[in-house]
DNA sequence: GTCTATACTCAGATAGAC
DNA sequence: GTCTATCTGAGTATAGAC
């Protein structure tokens, strides 16, 4: 066997920050390979479904991340909360290039998208908000003010990177991620 | 000169409704055509500049119902701020059809569409900030605070509008609406 | 102003050599 | 496993009749 000319993290990392900022129908097969560093018949060739085969890839991968960044880090009971939650916020901060950057489930919330992968962003989502949740009642919250804190945040992160987006500057996500910070440390 | 076959409005309201469930890239002439109840020559002919024309057309249509909708409601001084702010948020509400349409500006967000319509995007946004700024002010906040509180509005409305999406459920933004109710009238 | 028919480009996807 | 070359269809857009 032909050694990999490419490792699979960075085709991974390749193909989702195409996917990221043109979502589904945008991103073309000549963008993503270009973004692979393979040509498109190799790319068919590790995904040979194509460009969903592709998608569910790059979800896969960013649904492993988040456990990675986010969930195991709010749920490791051998730290104390505020370290947890300090890091978390980096973390986030990091994922989203400080706010420059949308999220992939956004991206692909269109139809097209959400139509083909609705379950694995579903899927994707709720393990951020299980995160929070879980962190939330062992702050102290009562299981329902765990659950609307956890939505709360995520609609925060979420819309504040559409403002932050269309206005053309990072501040609503930096603000926004003080405030979750305060939210579950105060 | 033969009679229109669509009155302007009817065809905006088509090309909205693909561009706003599909984005810029998804939204394909046959649809565009289909929803417009104009074949695709037709189209050409009232949008010369194609797709792009299209698009701007719809977004000062988006502007034009903003307008009405939101800011002139929010800004009309011979009503009290209670029948203001409430008739604000049914009309948001059927902006959205109650949480099962997303923001067409979200839609158009994407790299395509902000590359290109980034400018309009920007200025509907603005338009409805403008609104909650001005309202907040008379109620009695701060300038400091109403910028805060009408921008919280925005991200509260997006942030719930991609998790209703994601989640197939319409409850996160039915939430979110009396969230900012109260905010407001408190 | 609207339509049918068509041009042309680029998209997604494959075949087969190395 | 990667590549060049190619196929096929869908995409945007136009010509010209009515």
């Amino acid at each position: 066997m032909r050694p990999q000319k490419v490792s699979d993290i960075e085709t991974l990392q390749g193909l989702l920050s195409v996917f990221r900022s043109k979502g589904y129908d945008g991103a073309s097969l000549n963008e993503l390979s270009q973004a692979a560093g393979l040509k498109k018949a190799s790319l068919y060739h590790r995904f040979p479904g194509g460009k969903k085969d592709m998608t569910l890839a790059v979800l896969a991968f960013m649904e492993s991340t988040l456990k990675e960044h986010v969930y195991e880090v709010l749920t490791d009971t051998k730290q104390p909360g505020q370290v947890r939650m300090t890091k978390t916020i980096e973390n986030i901060d990091g994922l989203y290039k400080g706010g420059e950057e949308i999220c992939m489930y956004r991206s692909l919330s269109l139809d097209t998208g959400i139509n083909i992968f609705g379950k694995e962003i579903q899927q994707g989502i709720q393990l951020l908000l299980d995160g929070f949740i879980y962190f939330g009642k062992e702050m102290g919250m009562t299981e329902e003010m765990s659950i609307s804190n956890a939505e709360q945040t995520f609609i925060d992160i979420q819309g504040s990177l559409v403002l932050a987006k269309s206005m053309g500057t990072t501040r609503p996500f930096k603000n926004i991620l003080v405030q979750i910070k305060e939210r579950y440390l105060k």
